[in-house]
DNA sequence: GAATACTATTCGATATTGTCGAATGGCGTT
DNA sequence: AACGCCATTCGACAATATCGAATAGTATTC
């Protein structure tokens, strides 16, 4: 590991969070000193990672993130294959579908289709959320032992009343999902929001990412209709991707 | 300058371009050690920066940096306050809009709407265009004159035929959209689509943005009635970010 | 405008770290 | 199994990153 890039990365971590944020803030959130903070801003800056906030001292995240992470999404070959899938699904369901992968202890969106009925909907690619209060997450956490165990040993934090925050509680309901191939969400994330998601699997059978139909909670809970179509979208692009079998088995990568 | 960050964007700037690389390919293409630049991966793997691909050697682009750049558009603020004007410009006008900044010597689009006839259109935010060819790039340089001086320094790229490509010939073409506060674009940069820019300035008078109208050729040029609109939404959009006086000048930065 | 307080930036000595060559391990092909 | 190529580990030490002190810049107050 190399310091000074690991250095570098907790700017940019600092960044996500607080948004803007002045050299001696950075400093003291990073626990260096000040005139080091500096020069790994400078270089970061220097590459477009971060820029001067327009009239001020801050700094913020900048342009280059942006194109780097258009060529992660052209390069990830779950979402390219599933694009059209989850395209087909969002216009027979009405609903609007998440493509998410594991980060860390979160799950982030990388492909969204919106609701075909033509609201104003926010765009979600890029979107992260707590694994235990999504669907998708839940997906991610059911097949993923080792994921499991390490976001259930820490607190999981209620984002709202009704998220399931008791860890023997969510274990359980991840074994529902292994039965079902279907993990379940009703207003766990978002008041009003509910979702279903099930799993893709790669050639090695490793649960690779999750795909998610999100509905008002007031058209939830999905018939069985709806239902197998998620799981027969989900094995459609586990095939594309090389993981014939499906549904897939909970393990442990390493 | 720390030379281990400048190094570390060195390599996901490879990564840019080639998308997958191994580690003798990465190091060929900086010039290390291969033990140098396999630290230097495995750094910027922990942060979630690169990946390795699956059942592979190579590394690509990681998550981290979608989640990165969501922030940075959020935290973007000519963006936020443009996005409800450059929606209205769409539907009015039946086209798709983007809205530009410069990233080195390039225009990178950091907003899109598509075309509200409800067609199949490529997400476009991320992307990336050089500035000589788009209208978008042509506002930015044609305002920008450090800018101007460096792309016009080297060489000109052409993307199609039409691109113009003569520094002499562009340097006309800046001097004409700022008489007219509007750039154009006739299949410069690919071949069946046109566009008109116009530049968006802050409270400083720099022209920190532009918009732009984007056609099929066979619906260029636009009427006075399309590009008074453009002006008019630049203007709006330069007023809410603190630009008073539209349209702006060019001017040199530092 | 001057004084003050705070933050950003520069500078240079030096402790620490990153680098790179050599060795070893891993993987794919024949 | 042998071979070739690439990835990864290891350790010596040169180079670099770090940090404290000094300086410069900025905003606020009187």
């Amino acid at each position: 590991m190399i310091q000074a890039i690991d250095r570098a990365a907790g700017v940019l971590h600092a960044l996500q969070g607080a948004r803007h944020l002045g050299i001696t803030e950075l400093a003291s959130e990073l626990g260096l000193a000040p005139s080091t903070v500096h020069g790994i801003v400078k270089s970061l800056q220097a590459h477009g990672l971060v820029v001067k906030e327009p009239g001020s001292q801050r700094y913020m995240l900048g342009p280059t993130l942006l194109k780097l992470s258009n060529v992660y999404l052209d390069t990830h070959e779950v979402r390219a294959r599933a694009m059209q899938w989850t395209r087909e699904l969002a216009r027979r369901t009405g609903c609007s579908i998440r493509l998410g992968v594991q980060l860390f202890d979160e799950v982030l969106v990388i492909h969204h289709n919106r609701r075909p009925d033509g609201s104003q909907q926010m765009y979600e690619t890029g979107l992260s959320l707590p694994s235990h209060a999504s669907a998708l997450g839940k997906v991610l956490l059911a097949y993923d032992l080792d994921f499991a165990d390490k976001v259930l040993e820490g607190a999981l934090r209620p984002l709202t009343g009704d998220t399931v925050t008791e860890p023997t509680a969510l274990r359980k309901e991840l074994e529902g999902v292994v039965s079902a191939s279907i993990a379940t969400e009703r207003d766990e994330a978002v008041l009003g929001e509910s979702a279903v998601a099930a799993p893709i699997c790669d050639r090695s059978g490793a649960v690779v990412a999750a795909v998610e139909i999100v509905m008002p909670t007031t058209e939830y809970p999905p018939s069985d209709e709806v239902l197998n179509d998620l799981r027969q979208t989900a094995r459609t692009i586990s095939r594309e991707v090389g993981g014939s079998d499906w549904p897939p088995r909970p393990m442990r990568i390493d």
